[in-house]
DNA sequence: AACTCGGGGTT
DNA sequence: AACCCAGAGTT
């Protein structure tokens, strides 16, 4: 299979691709929040939660985001703790930080406005080629391609393209590709091709009938359309056994701020151990508890467990409760108590809310 | 080039 | 269960 120049296919196809994407789109495109307008805060903040995330995920946090955050300025200013629990249950919290970073410079150095040039934007924290590209030409119409995991699939089934979607160099090449098929309408054609591939050509099952661009599919003119994208790279998952405690006193319950380093890195978190790392130091959960509370706790006996599958590493968690005296507030690491039965202002990761149903 | 970093929806 | 998702940053 021929898989490395698409630039003759391109130069001979190209505009009637271009132009079947666009009139497909214009009369399939969803509704959604963020396609409201071209301002290019309201596209950055859609384009980042959408990292990863699903549409139909996004919609609330992106609604509820804008009323807490409506400006660059307001997001600049905000704490970051308070941006991370605008974020809470998204996943990837090094996104909701960087927002915060990026709107800083931009109040630094540009003034309290968004970037107009893709190589200013891709400077910024938490942004990269994607949403760059992204942000720029749906913003702004900018002639640059935005090639995500959507684009990627896309082009590897048009083109009949068997080369590995994981390999960068495969991203730079569909990244040359997209920005040669790019019509004048950019702006819509990156929106368009990423539609067809989250409602069209869908991972599997590709529903090739409806599609306004099959007649063109070199994938599907061999019958391969199922068999693509190629990927390779898997990494597996880790089962960790957790043991978690449960401190109560007076209806409130001690939370602990997570290091601000690794997983869920400063968010807040009920007390836990790896069960493997307490063993070897020969300690019970029991014991490490009271060493960093520094007094005595008395446990309950109540034991609940729960799952939480991360991307790389499941947790199995086992939960032990315990009563005690009074509402110790050691100094390292910082701790709070809160009314579980209320929603309190420190962010909680799903994993540890999991633990609180039916308590 | 490989690894880290969440959580939810599909198949 | 495995796979995917409007990916970026670090090593």
């Amino acid at each position: 299979m021929k898989n490395i120049d698409h630039l003759p296919y391109i130069e001979e196809h190209g505009k009637a691709l271009a132009g079947a994407l666009l009139t497909w789109y214009q009369q399939n495109k969803r509704d959604l929040p963020w396609r409201k307008n071209h301002d290019p805060y309201r596209i950055w903040i859609s384009e980042v939660m959408l990292q990863q995330t699903q549409v139909d995920t996004v919609i609330d946090y992106f609604n509820r985001f804008m009323v807490t955050f409506p400006t660059i300025e307001a997001l600049a200013g905000a704490d970051e703790e308070q941006v991370l629990k605008a974020w809470e249950g998204l996943g990837y919290y090094s996104r909701a930080k960087r927002l915060k970073q990026a709107a800083q410079v931009m109040m630094l150095d540009y003034d309290g406005a968004f970037p107009t040039t893709y190589a200013e934007t891709l400077k910024l924290p938490g942004i990269g080629p994607y949403t760059a590209g992204a942000v720029m030409s749906i913003a702004y119409n900018l002639p640059v391609p935005a090639v995500d995991g959507n684009v990627l699939r896309v082009f590897s089934r048009v083109f009949n393209d068997d080369r590995d979607i994981g390999d960068m160099k495969t991203r730079k090449a569909f990244e040359h590709m997209a920005k040669a098929l790019l019509p004048e309408d950019s702006r819509h054609f990156n929106q368009a091709l990423m539609e067809l591939g989250a409602t069209i050509c869908t991972p599997k099952n590709p529903r090739c009938e409806a599609c306004p661009i099959h007649a063109l599919c070199r994938a599907k003119a061999s019958l391969r359309q199922k068999d693509l994208p190629v990927k390779k790279k898997r990494q597996k998952n880790i089962p960790l056994e957790m043991e978690v405690a449960l401190v109560r006193h007076d209806h409130h319950t001690l939370i602990v701020k997570r290091s601000s380093e690794g997983l869920l890195a400063d968010l807040w978190g009920f007390p836990i151990v790896k069960r493997d790392e307490a063993l070897q130091d020969g300690m019970s959960i029991h014991d490490e508890l009271e060493e960093f509370l520094g007094v005595k706790v008395k446990p309950t006996g109540e034991i609940k467990k729960a799952k939480h599958v991360f991307s790389h590493r499941t947790w199995h968690m086992t939960l032990y409760a315990f009563d005690i005296d009074h509402k110790v507030r050691p100094h390292f690491p910082q701790v709070e108590w809160i009314d579980l039965t209320k929603e309190s202002d420190f962010p909680l990761p799903t994993a540890f809310k999991k633990l609180i149903v039916h308590m």
